[in-house]
DNA sequence: ACCTGAACACCGTTCAAGT
DNA sequence: ACCTGAACACCGTTCAAGT
């Protein structure tokens, strides 16, 4: 029993990017197996060696498309005429949009971590790069220097994620009356300074 | 072979955390097992559901030291005198210096996730709360409202956390020449507006 | 009552063997 | 060359059986 051939390995590579997301998206990143993947596109576990060096390798994949995907809905609201306080306003709002709309996806791009002293291959690293530049593109614009512009971008959109993170794994603990969006709104406006 | 009766349920208990304080420690979150806890305290795998309900409810637990053992840091650096603006600033900086001197315990807190629908129980969110509460009680003495003192608590410390998590999960991507430090610092400055 | 040890249903990863 | 299937070394959790 072998040889099929019936898919490239660029078909398989897909085929399995595709399961893993519906798995993660239904299950969590803890429903996650090799198994699991396996059986839904119809091969055996050792197949998946064959395209992935592991299953490590196969989630940071996983997790770029994610990225990839949030990267899209966040350059699309980028109006050229718009002030610059005002759009880092609205990303802000469409990253935890996207982080509401798409809980355990969102969530396995930070839950997941590389063994101990590992650290993430570049081409992982820069689409976490390519957001960040997204906001430095918006800081820039603003009256200060190209350090600061940069400092600003990470701070702020560090903050954001800081309170996506608390809120999506119930750590927020926020009265009723507050709501994420206006507390991300607050923290965005009194960092620049109101408006 | 059965009945020792040496420990009590509470001291079994305490082995058990101080056993996984130290494997969580040196390997991580992902380093802790069962079988290796039951191991080095000197008894087999079924007596830890004696006195914890599952892995979730042991790791909570430990986790819980964890919080505790962070409160008691920052509760150590405020000082009576200070005006609260740089009160929250010395609770910030102690907030990134705990993360760094204790990386893996400090990380299992966020990292764990308890499966789909449940949430943490009432003893472990205080925990959570009862830092928020200390960040609270600066923002209060600022000349706000009690409804903007919540959400700058909320808003102020989500940053400083969201800086935090991704520093740790090597995913800031800062230019050499920029500490997380300064970025911490930059970010509470400017969102209580420049001292 | 306390604890064991074996069992159950799972893991990720490897690799000889088959086509 | 491609893929399988079985094996290996692990998991968390349960529970009859022993003292």
């Amino acid at each position: 029993m072998a040889r099929r051939s019936e898919h490239s390995k660029e078909e398989i590579k897909s085929m399995v990017l595709g399961a893993a997301k519906g798995l993660i998206e239904e299950e969590g990143l803890a429903g996650l197996s090799a198994r699991k993947l396996a059986n839904q596109i119809g091969y055996t576990v050792g197949s998946l060696y064959m395209v992935f060096e592991n299953l490590d390798d196969l989630i940071l994949h996983a997790n770029a498309v994610t990225l990839d995907e949030l990267y899209q809905q966040l350059q699309v609201t980028v109006v050229e005429g718009d002030n610059p306080q005002a759009t880092l306003q609205i990303l802000a709002q469409t990253y935890i949009e996207y982080a509401m709309a798409n809980p355990n996806r969102w969530n396995a791009v930070f839950e997941h971590h590389l063994p101990e002293g590992q650290q993430a291959p570049e081409w992982f690293q820069q689409r976490v790069d390519q957001i960040f530049a997204l906001v430095e593109q918006q800081t820039s614009r603003l009256n200060i220097d190209r350090k600061k512009a940069v400092m600003s971008a990470r701070a702020l959109w560090s903050g954001v994620h800081g309170i996506c993170v608390l809120y999506m794994t119930n750590k927020l603990h926020l009265p009723d009356e507050i709501q994420v969006q206006s507390l991300v709104e607050d923290l965005v406006s009194n960092y620049l300074g109101k408006l």
